[in-house]
DNA sequence: AAGTTATTTAATCAAATGATTAAAATGTTG
DNA sequence: CAACATTTTAATCATTTGATTAAATAACTT
């Protein structure tokens, strides 16, 4: 029986194929990913990465949902304080985001094909539900708000636009570096910025008439 | 030596093949995509495909570079015209788009997804440039525009942001229909509504402190 | 150190896949 | 219809690729 393995053992190795994993299937995603690219970025045998997870989907799998968690982690805290204001969170999670991106800038891409990949999949597979939108304070913060500005837009365009205005940058950020020739670190830059700029432009597009 | 086939005989196959393959890639990536995959969504034997294209890349390429030329064309008018203003080409410039991607929804996450990648396959290959963007009439344009009203943000913003806005819903779609529980003709209500929110959004933007 | 367990590797398999070939079917022309 | 060119197919190859196996090596326990 098992002796010092009392939960991981020797977590070097596992967590070495892990990280490379995590590293080829975000650039190179599922379908272009072969074991073996795995196995030469780990620096490990082909057959390593097998022994420890017992397929490529498998590892996938685990990849994916560490990323979503990575997504939704610490959002349900902010979105859901009593006490801070609905522009206070804007400018929280816009923060939080970009900071996330900026370490991450691959992320969103791969996701985003994934879930396309296969929509069903991620929905069943990793239960991402658990948000029933209209008991978040979140939501009724929104909606005293809309009621007090006279907002009549729906409120699915304010979400998607945040969204986009974060995300959309690190997804088109091959295009737009070389379109505007602008270097990775100016680039991130200019994502530092925009975490004071969107929550100024959403305020101002919830207000437009 | 031929006969009837002056420039293209019998235009229905190799066509059908090329839709064919225009949809298993759109949705499936070249990756992801086989050619028997190809085969069997034009109805034709695999040998068919490589009969009338080379290979699974030159297919690929020649897709690709259609996709690309349905981004491109006709914007080049919009942006150059003389006499239409900065906010009355914004509006063009987003409903052509937003009728486009309605039609084709699955195009920017497939051109994404191959431009990142390999970035310096579609620079070369399919020579994007010719846009010296200084030298674009709307690029005056913005720069009057920003001196008459002291805008000081950075113009990449701006531009991001636009793209942004038109392209993200698309992009998100799957996800965002499975949170927000809107079908697709829903989906695609709002996205003509934003042809016109859009507009309003970005000069509230441009304007905003 | 002996014995046991955990880790790693080289070699190999079987299935999938891009591509080719040779031949059959279809159409076209004189 | 005969001769020829074009279009389509079935069969087959050669690689690639996910996965397994059996053996070697390292680590740990007593």
């Amino acid at each position: 029986m098992k002796k010092k393995p009392e939960i991981e053992i020797n977590a070097s190795t596992e967590e070495k194929i892990k990280e490379a994993a995590r590293v080829v299937f975000t650039r190179k995603g599922y379908a272009g990913t072969r074991t073996r690219d795995i196995a030469e970025e780990s620096g490990f045998n082909l057959a390593l990465i097998n022994y420890y997870f017992r397929s490529k989907e498998k590892l996938f799998d685990i990849i994916m949902v560490e990323h979503l968690q990575l997504f939704i982690h610490s959002v349900m805290g902010i979105v859901n304080e009593t006490d801070t204001t609905l522009q206070r969170k804007i400018e929280l999670l816009v923060g939080h985001y970009i900071d996330m991106l900026v370490r991450n800038p691959n992320i969103p891409l791969f996701v985003l094909n994934e879930i396309n990949a296969d929509p069903k999949k991620l929905v069943e597979k990793i239960g991402v539900q658990g948000l029933d939108r209209k008991e978040l304070v979140i939501s009724k913060q929104w909606a005293a708000f809309a009621k007090a500005n006279k907002v009549t837009v729906n409120p699915i365009h304010i979400m998607m636009n945040v969204v986009a205005l974060i995300i959309f940058p690190f997804v088109g950020s091959p295009v737009i570096r070389n379109r505007t020739g602008i270097s990775m670190d100016q680039f991130n830059a200019l994502m530092e910025e925009r975490k004071k700029l969107i929550p100024v432009w959403v305020n101002a597009m919830m207000l437009s008439k």
